[in-house]
DNA sequence: AGTTTTTCATAACTACTGGTTATCATAATC
DNA sequence: GATTATGATAACCAGTAGTTATGAAAAACT
């Protein structure tokens, strides 16, 4: 009779033992595991307790793996490797057409809603989740099978496709659009920041340069959205990414004051975990009209 | 870049589900696992939401798995295996002579000691730990490479190989014993049981139904080490297994009092976990000599 | 040679995980 | 229909698995 708890360690240590192996380093081991170093240190050497042997030598500032320690690297290593080749083999075979989706807010609501709504208004849709953070943190740890990233670049572990430039215009309903001689008298929809990243009508001013903007009357609605449902509405100007509000544009709800055009060199990207993209995922990403 | 902390689901995870799936059964996984139920019910549930995915399919009692949960218990199993081989493969490379025993404190002070320090006055002699304790549970949980069972028959879990019978019989100094007419009229040393498997001076006299033993003089000396220690001073007569007194008897210290014995049907063993005794251990215990 | 930097070990601390018991639900068995 | 066997889950809490702070040791720098 097989009874592996008694026969193996906690697997979890070998898993840190590996990291610490591969980066011969526990202080770059214990950032690949997003914990501490001393964290690191505890398990190892609860690991080589548990085993009755060294398998890291230790001097200093420099660390070496004994023999052992670069046996059970190896097969730790391999087996891991199994596993997770196991388990996305498993992903592939079973996700059966799910698609799990993250994006800020305006994104979600303006870029991927429609599209969504788009998709599952066709024939044999798979079911679709999207959820919507204005916070970078809250996207990152839901592991959603892709997201959409707004900033410079693609992150670190990350890896995907720019969808589009980020360029910040005035947006408003055609009727407020046609009545519209000047920004100065018009009144501008503005919003509170939530990160550093966005544009507002004060950033916009200022970046533009146009002493218009900076006289005429903001009114602060507070998020973003509500700033895009009221110039909908037609009554009043937000600032908004074309691109992003794509669905509106189309479908005449909104339009570009093409006068002022800002680009910020951000840009719009989905992304998903390096090497984490399943074949189906890809597919589905496309049926929902997302290009890669 | 390899995260495996991420992209792998807690490893004791897949070994729980593992032992579900190969009994089909939570309950007597629980048993194998040494937790309860409810653990391993808790356990496998997470892990099917960790991964997205059905693998058992639960109706009232009965339970199968899913295909996605046939395919991830072949491929624990077979990384499960895997490590183990290798650790039990890097246990016999590194082991290099090193041998860990366990026994209850008088085994270890009459039987064993003897034996290993005869084997360490030796040339080449590997070192060895000695642990000693009166209770079962602590034995167990050492995990030592083998140790001295006292019981009716091998545990579960457990191979082995019968070393002698338990035979009761009482014991003294020769110089003692030529002096002693009647059981009687001795004093007999007495002992605190730690468990009920013992036999004491009460349960001999009332298993061999002996009126002399009863009527005697017995004076208990708290733990059965002092019992024998003080029958070696010559200071009175204690109960004793010649087996175990081996040492003691060949070089004279004592002696049976070969008119009483009493069989129990217990005897002593030398254990080691199923399947965990290398062949390295093996040849440490015959130059020990402890026969297998 | 002395100082600074980097890295690992460990003590003290504590949040929360991983277990427990008790109880209920469900299907099988009698 | 009653009983039994088995899995799920709530409530609970001991101890694990992490943290921060600090000291030791070696490498790197001046």
């Amino acid at each position: 009779m097989k009874n592996y708890r008694r026969a193996l360690p906690p697997l979890d240590y070998l898993l840190f033992f590996e990291a610490v192996a591969r980066h011969q380093n526990f202080t770059r081991a214990a950032e690949e595991l997003n914990v501490s170093q001393a964290a690191v240190s505890k398990r190892v050497k609860v690991l080589e307790e548990w085993l009755g042997m060294t398998l890291v030598n230790r001097s200093g500032r420099n660390l070496s793996l004994t023999r052992n320690g670069q046996v059970l690297a190896a097969n730790s290593g391999e087996a891991l490797d199994f596993l997770h080749s196991c388990l996305q083999q498993l992903r592939r075979t079973s996700s059966s057409g799910r698609l799990s989706l993250a994006a800020n807010v305006a994104v979600s609501q303006f870029w991927l809603t429609p599209r969504i709504n788009e998709y599952l208004l066709g024939q044999d849709a798979a079911p679709v989740t999207l959820t919507s953070s204005d916070k970078d943190a809250d996207l990152f740890a839901l592991e959603a099978d892709a997201l959409i990233y707004y900033g410079k670049e693609i992150p670190d572990g990350w890896e995907g496709s720019l969808l589009f430039e980020e360029i910040w215009t005035p947006i408003a309903a055609p009727e407020m659009a046609r009545q519209t001689a000047s920004l100065e008298t018009a009144t501008l929809l503005d919003f509170d920041k939530l990160t550093p990243k966005w544009v507002n009508w004060g950033d916009f001013a200022a970046l533009s340069g146009d002493p218009q903007i900076e006289r005429a009357n903001k009114v602060n609605l507070g998020s973003y959205g509500s700033t895009l449902d009221t110039a909908i509405r037609g009554r009043g100007i937000a600032l908004g990414c074309p691109d992003v509000l794509h669905f509106e544009i189309e479908a005449g709800r909104l339009v570009a004051l093409s006068d002022y055009q800002l680009k910020t060199g951000r840009s719009y990207f989905v992304i998903w975990r390096t090497g984490l993209l399943s074949e189906q995922t890809r597919s589905l990403l496309s049926e929902v009209a997302i290009p890669l």
